[in-house]
Parts: structure tokens; sequence; C-alpha cells
DNA sequence: CCTACCGATCGGTAGG
DNA sequence: CCTACCGATCGGTAGG
């Protein structure tokens, strides 16, 4: 209706419109992220402030609160943002299996090597985590019950089916142990630590305690 | 001189006047760092307060930095208590060797399923110390390159002898990486974890690896 | 996305 | 070991 008095001047589309006036809101609430992500990671989330991730993005805090209305709502999307891109992408994609798992853990600790900040963030968030009433608590409570499995489940198709469902959960449980382990004193003197090789040793350990043949994933050298 | 003008009333001693007062220094001291060890525990280094420490022991908070002068030097007093007092009490005792070491860290774990407080006290610092200008970063590296060469010390002693150094530091690296991550999952979910079963098998992991016979430490069930 | 502001908390000091 | 206080920082809100 309105488009007819105006023939000549095209109307913007709403959507247009929408999107026009700044940086699309979607690519600025990444960018927050990123600089949160950031921020998280070199001093923790309590002691983290909003201030610091504003001018990283060239805003005020009080622009932040604008896309996130708190930061405990900021925290939540740093949490689900790594949860997408990171290391365990398994969430969307198809998650290897068996072997290939067990590969691809060896491969992450590899890359990582190189992704301090991604590391760092990750260590001090779930550590920070089982302080009083810690908002991100059940996130990784969650998370590392839900890796537990999947890593239970790989190790399932490659030992003996005589060995019941409680020892590869145990066997699980220790892989994430050492690999998280290793990154804290990798954090703190990088040269005097290998992850990738620690984690293939873990393991190797634990497949050669349940009986699985030293064949049962690729990585191995033999 | 002045003594021989009061003969009858005895004066008191410097040292008695100094000690009399209040409850002695040293053990006022004792009773800080205790409370303190637990609200960094339950809240990290950086977001715990001076009130809340001096409330569990009584007094207001300038109390407390009458004993401590700063924060950063309660914090220093907190670990050096923990190094004396804990788990691995190596420092002025006969540190054991070998074997026993190894049984020995295998004790702790089980020992420390029962007090929480402390294993998240050294959990949330250990971890907090890597983020940025944090006042325990030197203390959790010398630490862990400590543990490091005593645990590889200990497993010299039961490997054979063609297995070089640093494959022994750095299994002692994974044993360490293991016990630590294992306590950060425990702290999440107690009842999901068993932290002593979860060393005892990364330790004979370990040694498997390395080409040690499955009786080289007594825990074994072989 | 900003300016301006509030209420709260904190570590540390003075001065006794 | 306390009272009283300071300067600084912080998360969040109002109101545009």
């Amino acid at each position: 209706m309105s488009a007819s008095t105006q023939p000549t001047v095209k109307p913007l589309a709403p959507a247009d419109r929408a999107r026009k006036p700044r940086a699309s809101t979607a690519a600025t609430r990444e960018r927050i992220v990123a600089a949160a992500t950031q921020v998280f990671a070199n001093r923790g989330y309590k002691n983290a402030s909003l201030l610091e991730i504003a001018e990283k993005v060239g805003m005020t805090h009080a622009g932040v609160l604008h896309y996130f209305g708190s930061k405990d709502n900021l925290l939540t999307a740093v949490l689900e943002h790594r949860d997408k891109t990171d290391i365990d992408c398994y969430e969307g994609h198809v998650l290897p299996r068996a072997g290939a798992l067990l590969e691809h853990l060896v491969r992450t600790a590899r890359e990582n090597a190189t992704r301090a900040g991604i590391v760092q963030a990750y260590a001090v968030l779930s550590v920070e985590s089982v302080t009083q009433d810690h908002p991100a608590q059940q996130f990784f409570r969650d998370r590392f019950a839900g890796l537990r499995e999947i890593i239970a489940a790989a190790l399932r198709e490659v030992v003996p089916a005589a060995v019941p469902d409680t020892e590869l959960v145990r066997a699980a449980t220790m892989i994430i142990a050492t690999m998280d382990g290793l990154q804290v004193q990798w954090l703190l003197e990088p040269d005097a630590i290998d992850m990738a090789h620690g984690v293939e040793t873990a393991i190797n350990g634990v497949l050669a305690q349940l009986g699985a043949p030293l064949t049962a994933w690729s990585s191995n050298d033999g």
C-alpha cells in the first residue's frame, strides 16, 4: 500500500533496512564472542571485565551488554561457540567412530599446540567451573559426561567383547583426564611438554590394558 | 639495674610478655591460612575476598592484612603450607623411593577422595595460575617440574636400564596429568569417578609401555 | 550503539 | 587487632 505513493524512489525492503545501518548483528556478535574467548582465557571468567572485551571490539562495555544482556549470557555464547567450531566438533558433523575417533584425539592434541588461546580458555573455564555457584558448572558436567560416552563407544569397537562397559567408561575418563592434565602443564611450560605424544601414549596404554590388539587403531607404529 | 628496684614483683621476661596478650601469633596465622585455603578453593584466588576469610576466623579484613601484609602474601603462605603438610609431603621427610613412591601416589588419590577442599584448592589454584600475571605462576611451574623429576627418578628404579631418561620424564608427566585431570572430573561428579583406580591404571599402563615387569610395584594384583 | 550514572565490592592504608 | 576511610573497578540500567 504505502509503496504505491513513492513509485520512483524504490523503498528498501524491510530485510535490507535491518541489515544495512551497521555491520550485521550476527557478525558483531561473533566478533564479541571471539574477543570474550580471549579475555576469559587470559583472566578467567569472574576476573574478566566487560570493559576489556569491549575495547577489543571497539565499543563501550554498555555496547557489549546491548548484544548479550549480561556477562553470564556472554559466557554461555562463548561455550556454545566453542562446541560448534572447535576441537571436539562432533555435534553437527559425522562423528568419527572407533579407531578414527582415537586418531582424531591425537590430531586434536597436535593442533592444540598451535592454539594456546583456545586451550587456555577451555582449561581455565572448565576448572573455574568447580568453584561456588559458577554459571558454567552444569555445562562442563554435561560436557565431560558426553565425552566419556563418546570415547567409551569408540573403545567398544576395538576391544574384546568380554570387556564390560564400566571398564570402557573408566578408560575414557582416563584418556580425557590425561589430555586435560597435559594441557595445564603445557600452558605453564610449552617447550617441556609434547601433548600429542602424551595422548597417544595414554591411548596405547589403555588399549593394552583392555586387551586390544596393538594394531587396533592405525596411528600405531606397529 | 631497674630490676633491683622491684625485688618482690617478678617482672615478666620479654619473651613471656610478647607471647601472652593474645593467642600466639603463629596459631592465629595458621587459622587464617586454613580459612584462606577454604575460600581460595571455593572462589579461586582472584575472586576470593579478604572479608570472607576474615569472617571465618572472626576478625576484620584489616586484621588479616595485619598478619600477612597483602593478599598475595597470604596466597604464598597457603601454597607453602600445603607443600609442608599435604599429600606430596616429601620435603622434610624421607621421600619414598621407587615402587613405594608409586604406591604412595595411589594412596594419596584414595585419601584425596575424602578431602574435597584440599583437592579443589590445588586444582583451582594451579589452573588459575596460567592466567595473566598470576602470582602463583612460578610456584606451579616449579612444582610440576619437581614432581616430574621425583616420579621419573622412581620409575628409573623399576624399568629396564635401556629406557632413556627422556622417556621417564614423559611417563612422569603423564601420571601427573592423569591425576590432575581426574581431580577435575571428580570435583564435578564425585560419584562417577574413582580417582585411586584411575591413578593405579595409569601407572600400570605407563610401566607396561616402558617394559617394566608387572610385579615392579607391589600394589599390583599379579 | 553511546553517555551518564548507580550500588556494590574490593585491597590496602592510617592511626591508634 | 579495630575503625574509618580512600581510590579503583565492576556489572548493570536508563534513556536515548
